[in-house]
DNA sequence: TTGTACGTACAGTTTTTTCTGTACGTATTG
DNA sequence: CAATACGTACAGAAAAAACTGTACGTACAA
């Protein structure tokens, strides 16, 4: 094995390593290696280099860029001269990581509150139902409970989330250890 | 719709909020919907109960219980006399989010860790070899100043992942709004 | 204007994941 | 000691996701 050929082994542990864990980023394992390779090439790349460098095909790069770029890990950059689109791995891994938490939890968190929003009026406009018994009515009322415990626990999420957005996150855990 | 239908519509909304955001714990969809569905029966549930209510196999319910667990979204519960095994949903949504963001991310970041420390031994000795050109050299040396990087930046998740797990993050962000 | 290069929509294929039914090991009951 | 109840391993079926090749719309070049 010569000297090339251990440094592509070296770069590969850490590609199939980001591979394997960026379903947490929502993204499957080709998408990661894609990422991983782009995070070792020193310039941007466009579509046919990144299928000539994965043996995959264009149409699975152009797909695979866009989930990339939309969950913020690459960035489209502008070359004068070249015609085909350029991309790059955003440099930023604190960055990075803060954004996936930010779109991918804003989203759910959105969601869930309009549901919540939505069955907490149901509930309360059924509360005056003719045909109310009193044990049905309890029902509805323990159902009411834990609908507005969850709506808390979601503006707690939502907080959580303003402070990642905001950077706050680092006045907790800053990002570089302290000198002894 | 008698109050009955209606009390159900409500409850279906919230558990499909929670099935189509459930992956964010790295789950299908049933098993947010099973999620959803123990999160308003106010008693534990056997696997019976569930294949029952779902209409799906106990073998589903089996398997997802299991992954439910295993991302401490649910526990086991015990009651004198009943042989079957018991589950109910944990009612801490916060804790259940940190148990969440703890037990993915500390799996993620040893991982990465372990890789990296690999990698970085060979391409420390990789520099020594005897057919060692400066171009490569050079090429070597980014990569380690990279791991160097992303070394860091692991550094900073395990630290908060600790934050997280030692409560500190509702120091920052806490639990309940305060009073105006 | 015509020709060429580029990115992606779309349909079909392959691969992976989820779900089901059977079968089996263990534990409890009579 | 049976006999029964229970949970799950395992193999196959069904469903979902990822990947490919073709075809088309757009933009730039000549």
């Amino acid at each position: 094995m010569d000297a090339y050929e251990k440094l592509e082994k070296s770069r590969k542990r850490i590609t199939e390593s980001i591979a394997q864990n960026i379903h947490l980023y929502g993204l499957p394992p080709s998408a990661g290696r894609q990422f991983g390779m782009m995070f070792f090439e020193n310039r941007p790349l466009t579509l046919d280099d990144m299928s000539a460098e994965l043996g995959m095909s264009k149409t699975s790069m152009s797909t695979s860029i866009r989930s990339l770029s939309e969950a913020k890990l690459v960035d489209r950059v502008w070359e004068r001269g070249v015609r085909k689109d350029l991309y790059e791995v955003k440099d930023d891994w604190y960055q990075i990581f803060v954004d996936m938490f930010t779109v991918k939890w804003r989203r759910a968190v959105s969601l869930h509150t309009a549901a919540i929003r939505k069955s907490l009026a149901e509930l309360k406009e059924l509360k005056k139902a003719d045909d109310m018994t009193d044990e049905l009515l309890a029902v509805i009322e323990t159902d009411i409970e834990k609908l507005l415990y969850i709506r808390e626990y979601y503006d707690w999420l939502d907080r959580l989330i303003d402070a990642f957005e905001d950077q706050k996150i680092f006045d907790l855990v800053p990002r570089l250890e302290e000198e002894a």
